[in-house]
DNA sequence: GGTCACTAGATTGTATACAATAGAAAGAGG
DNA sequence: CCTCTTTCTATTGTATACAATCTAGTGACC
């Protein structure tokens, strides 16, 4: 009855790469996704095609309607501001395990994606699209690291679930020189009291700078719909 | 871009039937789920059983392994402990919400809970089976309406996930006298802190009756594996 | 006797054909 | 011109056939 547990088993290639096109914006939210269109698309049947929606069902990203099909699942305002609510949560809670449990390494890590992100003149060659791109991935690899560190391989899953939700929103197009000094500060801070072990703050902090990151989110999407 | 969000799509009636054999014991951890098997089983063909599998796993109850096949989950002793930590952060959090959200009509279910839990002598009707049964399904309405009650819909999925996972253990089987009344007691607790609007309250004690819960099964746990 | 390659059976992964359903378009009646 | 019914088309849900893969067993070779 008891036994180790494994790796999650590899999600069929063609799962990964809807989920790709969904998060990057190529289905638009609420766009209906026709299984015949994707399978001749992806040059396969509709078979892996219904699996992969069905995964991406229970990955939230795509919202299915029996008898009536798939669609890129949408976020209302509500949405939004209950995905941060859990993900100051989880992700506070995540900080507060680290701290006694993250390792040298993971720490080291933490600092340098820290450094690089404030350097973000790194290199001119890149344009903006390409440096946001960047940036993405490493604020997702900053939060990631941590949720590894936490040592509970649930909690670790279900904080990937819900922070790639907001990227479908694109908000850190509009993120200004402002808001990016104050998301490093955050950064660093976290990442001392990680090196202090100390948890309580780490999680304080964490929560904080989740709650700033909804503010800004809620904000943007407000500008939106005036506009 | 912004809409409101609906319902869960309703799963499939043969994901439903498989998810309850599998939390009834029917089918053991670890053990093969041959989809020729439970298609003839089912009456129906492969490809809901399909359906439903990826539907399990993206559950947790089952694990797939590519051109393997798919078993019932196994959990270790760890996998139990990460478990019911994250049991604790999710249900606490409800329990915070819940103080200040919750309906007049939803109070008074969770005291109906209480005090019929407490006179779990009721109907001498009952098997020793089906008082389990009832106390299970009392039990988990109990942490139900709260997780509703917290009104964060994502929140709420995702304790019913976590909270449904401990169930394959039939840990309730082994539940005394003396750790009913405690339990009851927290219920208790737990509902009047809800109802005098005590949030820091009411996420403590439910936090408190969380991990007692964990300490419950670990040890039932460890029994088992020494015998 | 042990180890490796290979074949045979079982099981999963994919493609296709068909049935059921939903939604739109067309038509009848007022 | 409006409304209700009916038909038709597009799309999803299910069944089945076939291909790919894994596992176990057999036998050759050392």
């Amino acid at each position: 009855m008891v036994r180790r547990s494994q790796r999650r088993s590899g999600p069929s290639r063609i799962f990964e790469t809807l989920r790709r096109s969904i998060l990057e914006g190529e289905y638009a939210p609420n766009e209906r996704l026709v299984e015949e269109q994707l399978a001749e698309t992806l040059r396969v049947s509709r078979t892996p095609i219904r699996k992969a929606l069905t995964m991406l069902e229970a990955e939230g990203l795509v919202e299915i309607e029996p008898n009536k099909g798939a669609a890129v699942r949408s976020f209302s305002v509500e949405d939004v501001s209950e995905i941060y609510d859990l993900r100051a949560v989880l992700e506070g809670h995540a900080a507060r395990r680290a701290a006694s449990r993250i390792s040298r390494e993971e720490l080291d890590r933490l600092w340098d994606l820290v450094g690089d992100m404030e350097r973000k003149d790194r290199g001119q060659s890149l344009s903006h699209e390409e440096e946001i791109r960047w940036l993405v991935g490493a604020n997702g690899e900053f939060h990631g690291t941590i949720a590894v560190a936490a040592r509970n391989a649930r909690l670790e899953q279900l904080i990937r679930r819900t922070v790639q939700v907001p990227l479908v929103f694109k908000a850190f197009y509009w993120y200004t020189p402002h808001e990016h000094i104050i998301s490093n500060h955050y950064h660093r801070q976290i990442s001392g009291a990680l090196e202090a072990g100390d948890a309580e703050r780490a999680e304080i902090v964490m929560r904080e700078h989740v709650y700033e990151g909804r503010d800004f989110v809620m904000r943007a999407l407000k500008e939106e719909t005036d506009a």
